[in-house]
DNA sequence: ACGTGCGTGTTACTAGCGGTAACCCTAGTT
DNA sequence: AACTAGGGTTACCGCTAGTAACACGCACGT
């Protein structure tokens, strides 16, 4: 049997793959999101079609990239929603961990998040487009299932879940965008408004005087 | 004087400015987001180099064609957000005027937010990474302007008002971008769940039977 | 009448990108 | 020794954004 064989094929096909994205990925951190196929073949010492040979285009190594990025995000969110506290805690522990997350590589996360920024004269960057929406879906739709199916909702839950996770996920993305590139304030002062925000705190403030209030 | 020469000029310029404009809307509503400037240069009956006399580079004739639709749109929201209601009235109002928008003219709303999608092969699209970022901004900062004069929100007021300001525009926008992908529901609807969430049903939910809750 | 700018337009080009076809070369099998 | 299979490279294509350099036309001052 080939199947030896093939393993190891399939090994040192993985580690390749490994290797190249890691390229990618100094090269993507160096040289921001207009990082060309060019230069991260360059960077991992070999030439463009193998490049394309392992990830089909540039798309693919994108996602592959990306994905590794996400992965990674995902599991901390997940701890953080999954720790034993009360719900406004976890609430508050899983902005804060998305938001540590974001501070701490912000070059990571403007490549997910904002593909060309920075670019010099060429303007032809990543294509995020098509791949940074997945990265929020995937977000709205796990909360949305940790919502539906922790939280008793009444009728009409799944779909009320659904709007929710993905309207939280929206909020928390802008929120921490906003927030990353201003730096307004303390990490901790932007997730107690956050939270207080999902707490209710905007139906019941009260109105200014004079005016119908906002 | 040379001011009516001058003003003659100029408005000769601004009507150009304008028909390239609009032709280069007529493409990129065609074309997608990878309408090239030789596309648009075409539609408009002339050739690239005026293109770029008169808007610089590809990123200032992308500014301001997502300018014109920006204003527009925030003109509307303004007006559902100053209508004569009660608040939740008008949040809902003002939701369901930025949902109505992105729902009549999905390409427009793709255009601004989500650059390169549907690219056959060429990717190099449109990089609006470095606008769709202002869009969002600008709906954040204006609502955070209008939350802090009309809310009394105690002390630290400003802060507050603008990180719900990006908060909410954030909600608004990832719920839409997926409402708009998935169509899971009536517009009506999204509306409601989403002033929902802002009104506090999360944090008043009761929790699922056993385990901690969400 | 006549140059002289100046605005408007074109052709023809550069540099660089994503992506691919064709070839090459070495290692292991038979 | 001959042969195949992968990993790798060179050299190219078609396309893009962006730019120089040149050409027409039309109002001016003298």
């Amino acid at each position: 049997m080939d199947t030896t064989q093939r393993t190891d094929q399939q090994r040192s096909a993985d580690r390749r793959r490994r290797e190249l994205l890691e390229a990618a990925d100094r090269v993507v951190l160096r040289d921001g999101p207009q990082a060309s196929m060019n230069a991260i073949a360059a960077e991992a010492g070999i030439t463009k079609p193998i490049l394309y040979r392992h990830f089909g285009d540039k798309g693919g190594l994108y996602a592959a990239l990306a994905k590794r990025h996400t992965d990674a995000l995902l599991d901390s969110l997940r701890a953080a929603l999954d720790a034993p506290a009360d719900r406004r805690e976890r609430v508050e522990a899983t902005l804060d961990t998305y938001l540590a997350a974001i501070e701490a590589r912000p070059q990571v996360y403007r490549f997910l998040m904002h593909p060309a920024e920075g670019g010099q004269v060429g303007d032809q960057g990543f294509d995020v487009g098509k791949h940074s929406a997945p990265l929020l879906r995937r977000m709205g739709e796990e909360l949305a299932t940790v919502i539906e199916e922790r939280l008793d909702l009444g009728p009409g839950s799944q779909q009320l879940a659904r709007v929710w996770g993905h309207g939280i996920v929206g909020m928390m993305h802008a929120a921490g965008d906003w927030w990353l590139g201003e730096r307004p304030c303390s990490r901790a002062e932007l997730v107690r408004s956050l939270a207080d925000l999902l707490w209710g705190r905007l139906a019941a403030a009260g109105d200014r005087m004079g005016g119908p209030g906002f």
